[in-house]
DNA sequence: GCGAGATTGTGAACCGTTTCACAAATCGCG
DNA sequence: CGCGATTTGTGAAACGGTTCACAATCTCGC
C-alpha cells in the first residue's frame, strides 16, 4: 500500500462494498471473505482486495473481514463517518425526488438546504426544508459549511449555479443538468445524465446490424 | 473501421456529441470541426474522431462535419432515429421526476407506460399517463413493444421488477435502486446511484490526509 | 489547375485499471 | 504444538481505452 492516487472506479466500488456490508450487518453477519463480497456485489474478489489495498490492510488471512470494522473503515475513507451536509439547488422534479430519497440517511448524507431562483417558490416548504433564495447561498453556507452541492436546474442555468456553489465554498458538485460545467481545478464534478444512460441502452436495444455508413454518408457532393 | 466491439465510454460520449450538435443546429451552425466539438464538449478532438471511427467515416478532411448530417448518423447509431418507447416501473418520487423530465422528447425517448404495485396508485393519473398494475406489464408491452425499462422502486422490490421487465421483452434496464440485479446475459443493465456519486464527491470533499490505517485497523485481537 | 492550409481517419505508443498468481498470515483441530 | 485448509495483500502480466502523430483527403484562392 503505497500512498498513491486512488482510481475513481475504486471509490465508486467502495460505496457498493459499503452497501453490501451494511446489509450484512443488518442481517447480523460478523465476518465476510472477499469471495462472499463478490457473491453479493458482483465485483470480483481480487478487485475488492486490490481496491482496499489502496488504503491499508483491513482483513485477516484465513478469516476475512470484520463486517462492522470494515464498515467503519470505508465510512472513514469516504468521509461518511460524520454527517456530510449538502446544498441542493433547484426545487423542481429532480430536487423533489432527492429530498425524498430515503437512502441518504444511512450514509450520513443530509440535504441541509434547498435553493431556487423562482420567487414564487422561495419561502415554500420543500420536504422538511424551506426553499431559500439562491442569492443567499454563500451567506447560508457560511453557517452550514457544506462542501458538496447538487445542481438540479435547467441546463441554461447550470453554469451560473455552479459558479455560485464554488463561491460558496463547495468542492464537489453533482450535476443533473445536461451541460459541461467549467469549474476551478480543485472542484470535482460528477454528471448524472439520464439521456446518456438511456442512449447507451437504446444502442443495445436492437441487435440489428448497424446500417453500413459508407453509402449513406459519402453520397452527395456536400458530404454527410 | 473494422467491425469490432464498441467501448461503452464511446457510446456515452456519443450522447454528449449529439447534444452539442443539436445545440449547434439550433444555433444555425452548419459545420463543425473536431476541434470545435472539443471546445463545446470538453472531450478531446482525437477522442471524438476515434469514437466516430468505430462506426464509419462521417467527416470531410479540411472541412469538418456536417452538423445535420452527423446528427442523423449518431441518432441512427444510438437508435434514436425512431421513437424509442420506455416502460417505467415505480410511481414514486423518482418516477415522477422522470415523467416530468423535459429533455427526453428531443431524443425521441418516450415513457410509454407507468406501472406500480400499489393498488392505491393504480388508475391514478401520472403526468400524461395512467398508472397501471405491474401485474399486467407483459400484456401491456405486447402492444407497446418497448425494449427499455426503468426501475424506480425500492431496493427490496427491484429484482422482482427486473424479472418482470425481462419477461415482458425488455433488453435494457436503467436501475435506480441500490441493488445488483441478476439478469440474463442478453439484457443490459445500467445503474444510477446517487449514493455512489455523492460518496465519490464526499471522498474528495475534504483534502485532509487520510487517517493512517495501520494502528486503527490492526489493533485489537479480533482484527479491525 | 495547382499549391497552401486545414482537417480527417487510424495504426502505434502510451497509460491506467483489472486480473492473475503466489508468498505470507491466520485459524482450527488433532 | 504443528499441519492442512483458508484467505489476504500485492507485485507482475494482461487488457482495454486514450492519446499521439502523420499520411491521406479536401477546399479555397489565385
Amino acid at each position: 500500500m503505497t500512498e498513491t492516487h486512488v482510481p475513481i472506479p475504486t471509490l465508486e466500488r467502495l460505496a457498493i462494498y459499503l452497501r453490501v456490508l451494511l446489509d450484512a450487518h443488518e442481517a447480523g453477519i460478523q465476518t465476510l471473505s472477499s469471495q462472499e463480497i463478490e457473491q453479493h456485489s458482483g465485483i470480483s474478489a481480487a478487485q475488492f482486495r486490490k481496491d482496499l489495498s489502496y488504503f491499508g490492510e483491513f482483513g485477516k488471512p484465513g478469516v476475512g473481514y470484520s463486517v462492522p470494522g470494515l464498515i467503519q473503515c470505508i465510512e472513514r475513507i469516504l468521509r461518511l463517518d460524520a454527517e456530510q451536509p449538502i446544498l441542493l439547488v433547484g426545487a423542481g422534479n429532480i430536487g423533489s425526488a432527492l429530498v425524498g430519497y430515503p437512502n441518504f440517511q444511512a450514509h450520513r448524507l443530509r440535504i441541509a438546504a434547498v435553493f431556487d431562483n423562482n420567487f414564487v417558490k422561495i419561502g415554500r416548504p420543500f420536504g422538511e426544508l424551506v426553499i431559500q433564495d439562491i442569492a443567499r447561498i454563500k451567506e447560508v453556507n457560511a453557517d452550514i459549511g457544506a462542501r458538496i452541492g447538487i445542481i438540479a436546474v435547467p441546463a441554461h442555468a447550470a453554469q451560473e449555479v455552479a459558479d455560485l456553489l464554488v463561491e460558496a465554498g463547495v468542492t464537489g458538485i453533482l450535476n443533473f443538468a445536461p451541460t459541461i460545467l467549467r469549474v476551478p481545478k480543485h472542484v470535482h464534478v460528477r454528471n448524472v445524465s439520464f439521456l446518456q444512460e438511456l442512449a447507451v441502452l437504446s444502442y443495445h436495444a436492437t441487435e440489428d446490424a448497424l446500417c453500413v455508413n459508407g453509402q449513406v454518408t459519402r453520397g452527395g457532393k456536400d458530404g454527410i
